[in-house]
DNA sequence: ATCGAAGGATTGTTGAACAATCGCTAAATT
DNA sequence: AATTTAGCGATTGTTCAACAATCCTTCGAT
């Protein structure tokens, strides 16, 4: 039974997940705690939350806004992917850690396949989360997660085309091949290339 | 100005770090609050604060309690920090961030001169945090922080001998000078070896 | 001895209140 | 006219008091 302050938690990240509060927005305690009908106090244990996982930033005596991420911040989010992925996988992992990796992809070939952005968009991030999973380190999964979250963000401002998933979908392809094939460094070779040419991107996307 | 609950948050990472609140004890939301002379509900929020740091932890309708370490947490610790702080030194570093490291090691010496075991142990923690600061990377700086002071949380339990700490001091001080000496392959090398032996140690201490 | 039912204590949550602080607007000063 | 000042409104920060929900324990019944 999750509290009623992770509940609206859980709202909050929903909505910051799917764009609907857009970075820089800000969040009022009153006008959130009526609409979800809570009391301002608990708005505010879910806002401490949502702080800690920096989805948001608190202002004091000013109040909280749904993060947004600088130029600096998206260099700063790709160092702590390329340092945290690449030796999460050189680390080569289970067989049933691997298994998740290719699972992974699967979904992202189906999604492709279907047509749906959405779904490449989930897949890539359930490959990414693979991939850290193959340290097998439950604080390292968190920490991945959080990252992820935070760059769901700022996509949307981003919102890349379809071409540029599936070019991903490709690479994660190569990437679970040479992990399958034992070859946990040629693997982390071409996760750095692919974290390097992302992160380029993402900084063209995101202007200047 | 820092809120109130911060400074409640504060006051009981001091206390944690301290010995004074022991792996386990229970926290109690009205005692504290008397003791701190503020409301249950800045108190409240001031455990959102350690939870998510992890130096607490909450049974739900329970209470919250101080975190205490199992076996297995203790091996995810040194994974986290195996992952983060091989690749921060492998990465080299810029020369103001390799002078913070040196700095670290002569904060270690002087200290081991004083005979002040204190001292040596906070002077470790900071050769720790320069070496993850040679990434330069603002997220995986915080992660390490809390990394290390959740740590902390057990190094009561483990009370080290001071030997053990002039072994690491040795220790730091050749990778220091593999890092100085533009090798920070060979520095990596040194320190993997290091937490390992680090790991093991503390494995020891703590029972089975 | 086992099981189950009160009882007490603590957490989870609410609602209301008030001081502190911020941003803005409008008045006052030069 | 431009800049400073003063005041106002709104929102946050914090406290307090209350109550429901939940858990632990104790006590009693079987």
């Amino acid at each position: 039974m999750p509290s009623v302050a992770d509940r609206v938690a859980d709202e909050l990240r929903l909505q910051l997940a799917e764009g609907v509060l857009l970075p820089g927005a800000r969040l009022t305690e009153s006008t959130i705690a009526e609409d979800l009908g809570v009391s301002r106090n608990t708005v505010r244990e879910a806002f401490a939350e949502l702080a800690s996982e920096r989805l948001v930033v608190r202002h004091p005596n000013r109040g909280v806004f749904v993060a947004s991420l600088e130029a600096g911040d998206i260099h700063d989010v790709y160092t702590v992917r390329r340092v945290i992925e690449v030796s999460a996988i050189r680390g080569g992992g289970t067989p049933e850690a691997v298994a998740a990796v290719r699972e992974a992809v699967e979904e992202g070939k189906v999604a492709a396949a279907a047509n749906d952005d959405e779904g490449l968009g989930t897949a890539n991030q359930h490959f990414h989360k693979a991939i850290v999973a193959l340290a097998g380190s439950r604080r390292l999964n968190t920490i991945m997660a959080q990252v992820l979250a935070e760059m769901r963000l700022f996509f949307h401002k981003a919102t890349m085309d379809a071409h540029f998933y599936s070019g991903y979908l490709k690479g994660n392809e190569e990437i679970c091949v040479a992990l399958e094939a034992g070859e946990p460094d040629r693997a982390a070779e071409l996760l750095l290339a692919y974290l390097d040419r992302s992160e380029e991107k993402q900084a063209e996307v995101h202007g200047e």
